[in-house]
DNA sequence: CACAAATTCGAACAGTGTTCAAGTTTGGAG
DNA sequence: CTCCAAACTTGAACACTGTTCGAATTTGTG
């Protein structure tokens, strides 16, 4: 017999999922997220479009995958911004804030998460499995903002309502920002998020006394 | 010479075009946005595929149409709401919160909204002319919340800052909702946004005594 | 070297939106 | 009623998509 796989071998499998995985970030933020073909993905990656499907499931293997890696960045993104604020009312607004930044300043990550909001991409859908791993990589991320609202004096289940109200409310001026529509209105994203914030902490901080 | 197309004929005309959006609404709601195809949609209205670019320029085209007539509708409902609230500050809460509802109970009109913020459908593109128009529409369709909070009592241009505040809280709810996300979270979104409105209009109504 | 496992590819399939030239239907002018 | 142009419809084709499959190739070790 030809010997199971090796170490070695496993790792170099593992590197050319991750050059097809940085082809089609690549072909991803080019071409946006609906414009992207497989056939660009495989081409950038240097390989035959067939070829892909031995390394992935499906095209939507391959964006979840992306898109895990952007909620890792994300939670990164905004646990850092919690560890450097002072003080329990300034974690808070700093991780609210983290959380709407790192989607106003990467628009391609933004795509990204809409997709998954919207149900993937077609023609199979992210599984009912890897869907909820997506999840829980997306409720990881957000985590910090209800912990510095807990340590800012909220109970456990109003700081989760309000890290509903944080991600909606974010969702939504992002959705305006990044599709150039705010300007229907006369008005700064960032701003309105910052009031936003602002106007929560101080009510729980008042509330919590 | 065989004479321009008289009334009546023109009216059968546009009899067509409204069986086709007839049938690509029923598409659109049984396939959902992405899945529905223009052979099926064709199908549906008794046509052959190519007979509706007689009709409409595109895909798109028939997309943007029926948005238009969603939009229309959400008009419709918002208006008719503020119409039959009593007293200010109850009007401003009722616009509101029928924005919220009419895109709550009709998951389909809210897909095709989507869909104008994702940039329509591809490949094309809903063209520069298109695409303001439905800015338009969908702009008047939220003119009553911010008349309602002029009426209530804000400066106008504050009152335009609620309507993105609002327009962008309740997006992102129903984006939750939508979506079944929202059970990611112990929440109700209906309850989130009356959370919402009543808090904006309790300051509104405070700081302009 | 030899052989099996791991990997890659060309060709094909069913599907998509769209175009085009060729047809059919229609309704009013002569 | 006839005729003809305008309005309308269509089948076939095109370029594209994600995906499948069998055959070919590369790879690493016994």
């Amino acid at each position: 017999m030809a010997a199971r796989r090796s170490e070695r071998q496993q790792a170099v499998s593992e590197h050319k999922r991750t050059l097809i995985l940085d082809a089609a970030r690549d072909v991803f933020a080019q071409d946006g997220l609906e414009g992207a073909s497989l056939r660009a993905i495989a081409m950038r990656a240097g390989y035959a479009p067939a070829a892909l499907y031995f390394h992935f499931d499906s095209k939507e293997a391959i964006y979840a995958e992306v898109l895990r890696g952007s909620l890792a960045a994300l939670g990164d993104h905004v646990g850092r911004a919690v560890s450097e604020a002072a003080g329990p009312a300034e974690r808070l607004r700093a991780a609210a804030m983290a959380f709407f930044r790192f989607y106003a300043e990467n628009p391609g990550d933004l795509d990204l998460g809409f997709y998954l909001f919207r149900g993937g991409m077609k023609p199979k859908g992210l599984g009912r499995e890897r869907d909820e791993d997506l999840n829980k990589a997306l409720a990881a991320a957000l985590n910090p903002i209800a912990d510095a609202a807990v340590e800012a004096g909220a109970s456990r289940s109003d700081a989760e309502l309000l890290v509903v109200d944080t991600f909606a409310h974010a969702t939504g001026l992002l959705l305006l920002l990044h599709t150039g529509r705010i300007r229907m209105f006369d008005a700064s994203a960032d701003e309105r998020m910052e009031a936003y914030v602002g106007e929560r902490v101080v009510r729980l901080t008042a509330g919590a006394k």
